[in-house]
DNA sequence: AGCACGCCGACT
DNA sequence: GTCGGCGTGCTC
């Protein structure tokens, strides 16, 4: 037993002679019986029937990627099945018999076999850890396609796939599967032209596939979402919707359970805990359960006959799974409605460029309302420039546009006005106030860094302090970028409309709800609770908008044009009264494309775009980060063992150093080492051999020890 | 990654 | 002759 376990056994346990007393027992324990050690099965008896199990070995080296065969004990035939979970003798074998060798590791049977390729004396499986089979073929065969697309190890996927194993659940029945619900009505799907085809489809238990623009509005989309599983569950088949928070799988929990009450589906999100989330895996394993929402990690729900697939906000940055192999959501839902030939339903408000990839490629077809539905629906949405400041003075202070402060002052006689404002922390960099140079640091030239607020300004490079900054070019004294957060905001807010009460959601502090009635909702983007009653905000002022564009990312004006839209979106209809200021430049393509309501063509014109430069999705990326060294002999290594005749490789350049303070994420140097990225680009259509020739590649040099490891991703999120 | 095997240099 | 350095290769 190690030091550690003994700690939180003192923590535990309190009184220190009781602890003594412990120490005694494990020591004597130890002493006498080298530990509970499972028997060894050495010289048992076989399985007379199938006597092998093709074994996956849960260790996620990428160069031990392949099954590894052990014997069945007659004892354990039973319940050796396919899919269940067992532990396994692994690691320097045994040796005529003499030692036991290798630590026992966990693992999954892959397949029962009478025979096996394997030359040697075949160990044998040193225990089946439960008859759950929870790695069923289909969802192996996922798994292993989504570790082949990311140049991952199955064992890594299975890892993200198959929850933790909790003895009580697999103990307890899953409750009986209900009967079919009754066919929903198409409801507002009717606002769409192809929307009831696309129902249809479904009820005809056919695949369709489509890219859908929601038309804004607080619920309706989770009432459509919600009609869809329905219309699945109701045709009699499976349901998986992948949401990006557990906030809003839970609105499409309560619109499903309205259409279709309770125990039809489950709810897979971390909120829940690990117990009543194995529970529910369960329930949909074992088929008791046809419906799952949840967030991404639900993405490989083992849902029995699927029948939908279906991801709301692809361009949420959450669906990006962040352990390796780091699949994306919608990725691994568009397989899973290839192989499993289910219909696929790709949602948002707004449109990323990937999505209209899928439908200028004819994966997916449009699934968007006519233009005058959209204008009939929408809020009013104006710009106004930054520098037309209020002439009230507390709406100076509150650096709210005149126009943002009438709007915000007429619509609070309707009801709830939100204001979005971005996240501190999100601000790219500092620039002078006066003439816009960007802030840098007096010794290195590095950029420069506000921390949390109220801590110093910092070089982002060298981490030294700044004491008394001026401007290198005009001699300005003042920052700006130094965004003010939602709470300021809401000070300010709150001084100049006093008579208004004022609640902030971000952060720590997120609120699910707000009264309907009137009153400034200070939000940051992505926190925007939603107003009561169902009519929405009377008005919604989208602030500092040059923050969200100014990012130094090729998705800024995505991103920035989706957080826009999945506020005004909870803005009432023109008719109503709902009105969105946004405060940033009216010549900018987002803010048109948000002015006109048209994400698509947003996004279309982002693909032509992206056409041009030969970036992703039009094309395939791989990003390789590590020492020098490593990043050119992993290419090196790549052009051998073959990396398509098209591929091109960007780079490599040195890689950023994190900002200092930054809590270090994987993919980060550490902390002294220059690292370096390189960018490997291959045509669309060459994806799997560019993953596969890295990934043989990255076995190749691991195996021989060829210098340091380099560190591989498919579809980097952060390039340009 | 561990971990054992193996083939050369200083030692009882 | 034998112990053991860590370079090379495997793990059913």
């Amino acid at each position: 037993m190690s030091r550690g376990d003994e700690q939180s056994e003192a923590g535990e346990s309190g009184a220190p002679e009781q602890l003594a007393l412990i120490r005694e027992t494990v020591r004597e324990r130890k002493a006498r019986q080298p530990r509970a050690k499972p028997r060894t099965w050495r010289n048992a008896e076989r399985a007379a029937r199938l006597p092998v199990a093709r074994v996956l070995v849960d260790k996620g080296m990428v160069h031990l990627d392949r099954y590894f065969d052990y014997a069945v004990p007659a004892a354990m035939d039973e319940e050796a099945q396919p899919g269940v979970r067992v532990r396994v003798r692994f690691g320097a074998g045994e040796r005529e018999g003499r030692r036991e060798g290798g630590g026992l590791v966990n693992g999954f049977i892959v397949e029962r076999r009478a025979d096996t390729d394997f030359a040697g004396r075949l160990a044998p499986l040193a225990q089946v850890l439960s008859p759950e089979p929870v790695l069923g073929p289909e969802l192996l065969q996922l798994c292993r396609a989504v570790a082949d697309r990311y140049a991952g190890s199955l064992a890594d996927v299975v890892q993200l796939a198959v929850p933790p194993r909790r003895a009580r659940p697999e103990q307890q029945p899953s409750p009986r599967r209900l009967p079919r619900p009754d066919m929903p009505e198409p409801g507002g799907w009717s606002r769409y032209p192809q929307g009831p085809a696309f129902l249809a489809a479904l009820r005809e238990k056919a695949a369709p596939r489509a890219v859908w623009t929601a038309l804004p509005g607080p619920q309706d989309w989770a009432v459509e979402l919600a009609t869809a599983l329905a219309t699945a569950l109701a045709a009699g088949r499976g349901a998986l919707a992948v949401l990006p928070d557990g906030k809003a799988a839970a609105r499409l929990d309560a619109a499903l359970t309205a259409l279709v009450g309770e125990g039809r589906h489950v709810l897979l999100t971390a909120d829940a805990g690990p117990e009543p989330r194995y529970r529910r895996w369960l329930a949909v394993r074992r088929g008791s359960v046809r419906a799952v929402i949840g967030t991404r990690a639900a993405m490989f729900a083992p849902v029995h006959r699927l029948g939908l697939v279906a991801i709301w906000e692809d361009g949420d940055a959450a669906h990006s799974e962040e352990r390796a192999p780091q699949p994306h959501a919608r990725e691994v839902l568009m397989q899973r409605a290839v192989t499993e030939q289910a219909a696929f339903l790709l949602g948002a408000h707004g449109c990323t460029v990937e999505a209209a990839q899928l439908v200028e490629s004819g994966f997916a077809r449009p699934l968007t309302a006519e233009r005058e539905t959209v204008r009939a629906v929408m809020p009013r949405v104006r710009t106004a420039a930054e520098g037309d400041e209020a002439r009230d003075p507390a709406a100076r202070s509150a650096r709210l546009p005149s126009l943002a402060w009438r709007t915000a002052r007429d619509a609070l006689a309707l009801g709830p006005v939100l204001v979005q404002v971005p996240r501190r922390g999100y601000v790219p960099r500092l620039v002078c106030e006066r003439c816009r140079e960007p802030a840098r640091c007096r010794h290195c030239s590095g950029p420069l860094e506000a921390g949390a607020e109220g801590a110093a300004l910092r070089c982002g490079w060298c981490a030294r302090e700044v004491v008394d900054w001026h401007c290198g070019m005009c001699g300005g004294g003042r920052l700006r970028g130094s965004v003010f957060g939602a709470r300021r905001t809401a000070e300010e807010l709150g001084r100049a409309f006093p008579s208004v009460p004022v609640r902030t959601s971000g952060g720590e502090h997120v609120l699910e709800t707000v009264p309907g009635g009137p009153a400034l909702v200070v939000a940051t983007p992505g926190a925007e609770p939603v107003p009561e009653g169902g009519e929405g905000y009377a008005a919604a002022l989208l602030l500092d908008g040059w923050v969200l564009l100014g990012r130094p990312d090729l998705r800024a004006g995505e991103e920035a044009l989706r957080r826009w839209l999945a506020a005004a979106s909870l803005v009432r209809g023109h008719e109503a009264g709902g009105s969105v200021v946004v405060v940033a430049e009216e010549t900018l393509r987002p803010v048109q494309a948000l002015v006109r309501w048209d994400p698509a063509g947003h996004a279309l014109r982002e693909l032509a775009d992206r056409a041009e430069l030969g970036f992703p999705p039009v094309s395939r990326m791989a990003a390789v980060t590590g020492p020098p060294q490593a990043v050119a002999g992993l290419l090196e290594a790549a052009r051998e063992t073959g990396l398509p005749a098209e591929a091109e490789v960007l780079g490599p350049v040195p890689l950023p150093v994190p900002a200092a303070g930054r809590p270090r994420r994987p993919g980060d140097p550490p902390p002294g080492e220059q690292w370096e990225r390189a960018l490997v680009r291959v045509p669309r259509g060459s994806g799997a051999a560019l993953a596969s020739a890295l990934k043989t590649a990255q076995v190749r040099r691991l195996t021989r020890r060829e210098g340091p490891s380099a560190q591989l991703r498919i579809d980097p999120l952060d390039i340009g």
